[in-house]
DNA sequence: CGCGATTATTGAACACGTTCAGATTTCGCC
DNA sequence: GGCGAAATCTGAACGTGTTCAATAATCGCG
């Protein structure tokens, strides 16, 4: 699909017939009514309400095999009214990651002890969180990796989202004592570890995703051991180093 | 849409009508006919005539804003026809590969010297073989990281083209005189960096890309004085170490 | 040439994401 | 209640990638 046709580069996926995906005899539940939360308008009720049946139906058949108007029934609203609410198809993907990191900082506040288990708990509760949205998320991963595309990690869109993902794993790694000037690459280094390992998990058929689990603890047992390192005058260079060439490369 | 509807669950990406890639007025070139290279089939010239018309306007245009009916006429075919060819859009984007990765063996066959400089002549090669479908690169790249896509460059499908790839890796490393055990790490390490590489370049707006170029080179300088440390007791465990990992995740 | 089989080609049709001009409903205020 | 404005909603329409039944061209072979 069309990638991004109009965006901001990448237009969305176009409708593209893929083959492969089996489309599901769409079993289109009936619509339930948006439900009102205290103290909620009746437009945050409706969006979230719209929101809410976008994930349940993306989790079940997948982001690609559920259409617009499969969203738009079960919510119990005609299409144009969907697209009142929400921009696109993708801004429903990006409404899930704004969700999705509110929900990691509650863990972020209670993980304390070493930074080693800070870090764990982090990581593993990245997983964990992600996890009900595992097979969602394997249809878009693969957009994460591209800067042009809103829903993309490094895109301006999912800007505000990222930088507080990297302020959690700066305040884990804050008891490590490091050189302040390298703090940045650390952190920077961790979260495109965590990128790194979102991507093995998603496709991660062990049970219990298992694999992915125990390839993070080694990851960390591997890495963690090794940040005092940058404290040494060789290490310290070296990080220095690769600051001044990604700074030049423009990805400072 | 089409491309892989199939894929992992996702239908393929819809349509789209993404809003921000501009529609091109469709200057629909008229359409010259397939000219038969020596020794060629029809089939063979008409499939060639066609990709070529594809790349042209991939390049021109944009992959998502050139249409399989943009396509099709440029090579003086129904759509139809364009479809009898190739299955998808994406088997165009696919059959690129595999030209660029002939390309780049000429390049690999006449490096020489040492391991830092048959490096860098792959490195540097690549990203000048891409780079006059740098444009269409750019809309692509995002997939080459989903491994349920059949154009990632971790998929089945392109698993081929990237042996050949690692293996032309691992020739250029043949005189660093590494531990037969590790080889396989380094190379797939060096893929790995080849590929972050080009996922700047197709985003690199810098003249002539030289940010990319610069930070190839920089990348190089740090990590090629660093392999002789893998011969060393303690290089030789960390590598060992982390092989066993990737290995027990699956990802060996 | 004749003729069956294979290869090539056609374009209508489909489902999709998205847009939009217009209806309908709700709101604020008297 | 009344009424204009704003918010909400509707569904037809558009352009897309892909599929497919039908047709035409070509081939193999006597």
């Amino acid at each position: 699909m069309p990638v991004t046709r109009s965006r901001t580069a990448a237009p969305a996926k176009p409708p593209s017939g893929k083959p492969a995906a089996k489309r599901a005899p769409k079993p289109r539940a009936k619509p339930s009514p948006p439900e009102r939360v205290a103290g909620e308008g009746k437009r945050d009720a409706t969006r979230r309400h719209l929101l809410e049946s976008a994930l349940r139906l993306f989790q079940e058949h997948g982001v690609e095999a559920t259409t617009m108007r499969d969203i738009a029934r079960a919510a119990g609203l005609s299409l144009g009214a969907a697209y009142y609410y929400f921009d696109s198809k993708e801004a429903l993907v990006f409404a899930y990651y704004e969700a999705n990191q509110a929900e990691i900082e509650v863990i972020a506040a209670s993980a304390t002890g070493t930074v080693r288990e800070r870090l764990g708990a982090l990581f593993h509760g990245k997983l964990a969180t992600i996890r009900p949205q595992r097979r969602m998320l394997a249809a878009i991963v693969q957009r994460l990796a591209n800067p042009s595309d809103p829903v993309s990690a490094f895109s301006a869109q999912t800007g505000a989202v990222r930088e507080r993902a990297m302020a959690m794993l700066d305040q884990a790694v804050a008891a490590a004592d490091l050189p302040a000037d390298v703090r940045p690459l650390v952190t920077r280094a961790l979260w495109l570890l965590q990128l790194a390992l979102m991507l093995v998990y998603v496709n991660d058929e062990s049970p219990d995703e298992a694999r992915t689990h125990g390839l993070t603890d080694d990851a960390l047992d591997l890495i963690v051991p090794m940040l005092p390192l940058l404290a040494t005058p060789m290490g310290h260079a070296i990080a220095a180093r690769l600051m001044d060439s990604l700074a030049r490369a423009g990805l400072g």
